[in-house]
DNA sequence: TACTTTTATTAGGTATTCCTAACTATCTAA
DNA sequence: TTAGATAGTTAGGAATACCTAATAAAAGTA
């Protein structure tokens, strides 16, 4: 089975490729947060299941199978980080959030979650939705503020 | 720090109490679909954190620690099934989600999923979101069964 | 080329969470 | 009230994922 770590190391190395052009241990180990001897023994288990090829010392290339599945929760994350923006979370919460639930999410509803951004985005501009939201957020802000006096 | 099981624990052993007024090892293991002797375990360490009040053979009651974390989990559970539903996910699968998603989501997010599920709530009849989105997915159905022709 | 620094690995250990098998306590019904 | 069924616990172990300390390889520089 693939563990929620497998994924989480997977996703990091398919982007460290695409921003630096390879792949070290020690960044690996930066952008986990953990330390490099962890990130031995993740690289070791990676390659025994085929998701990565993977020498001593040597450099980290994916398999078909590594490639497809990094591909896919990258897909995942994306999604969910737009989706998340639509609903007015920052940047960088999304970020962090999408982190963590694109482990845990169903392909059913990742589905829904799609074709709802789709929808969304592909609404007519007199429709306003985003405006409607914000002011709406804003007047409860107003509200919450009142309150407080 | 809690961790994602015992937030699951407290979960169940919350629900169990709501359903049957009562809570038993053996339930808990039913529900989580682990052994007894994991349930054990949990106890012991739910009881050692202060979450639960436990004797050996006996019941269980929860502390204010235990029922404050408890309720926090069910609401963000509920939201979130709420919100699953909303964008087209069946009862069940939201369900299921939403008892992975619900460790996982920040309080930021689960504010700002609140904010549009009660925006989406009080969307005036006119603006019939639940219509228009059913129409274009029935369409984007249309159009995949067209093109696997 | 040889020395130093950087990077990666191995060895040995901890914590969490789960399991099976064996045991003990409690309940129930004859 | 006592024997068998049910429920709960303990003991011992496996898997995952992390750590520190020590070692080994690779890279960079004088």
């Amino acid at each position: 089975m693939t563990t929620r770590n497998v994924e989480d190391y997977l996703e990091v190395i398919w982007d460290l490729q695409d921003e630096k052009g390879y792949i070290k241990a020690k960044d690996i180990a930066y952008k986990l947060e953990v330390t490099r001897p962890s990130v031995s023994e993740m690289i070791r288990k990676l390659s025994e299941n085929g998701y990565i090829v993977y020498e001593k010392y040597g450099g980290i290339i994916f398999t078909g199978k590594g490639k497809k599945l990094a591909q896919e929760i990258k897909k995942r994350h994306t999604l969910l980080v737009e989706f998340l923006k639509i609903i007015g979370v920052d940047e960088q919460n999304a970020q962090q959030d999408a982190c963590k639930l694109e482990h845990d999410i169903s392909p059913k509803t990742i589905n829904c979650l799609l074709e709802f951004v789709e929808f969304i985005n592909l609404l007519p501009e007199s429709f306003k939705w985003r405006e409607n939201f914000k002011k709406y957020l804003e007047e409860r802000g107003l509200l919450h503020k009142e309150r407080k006096k």
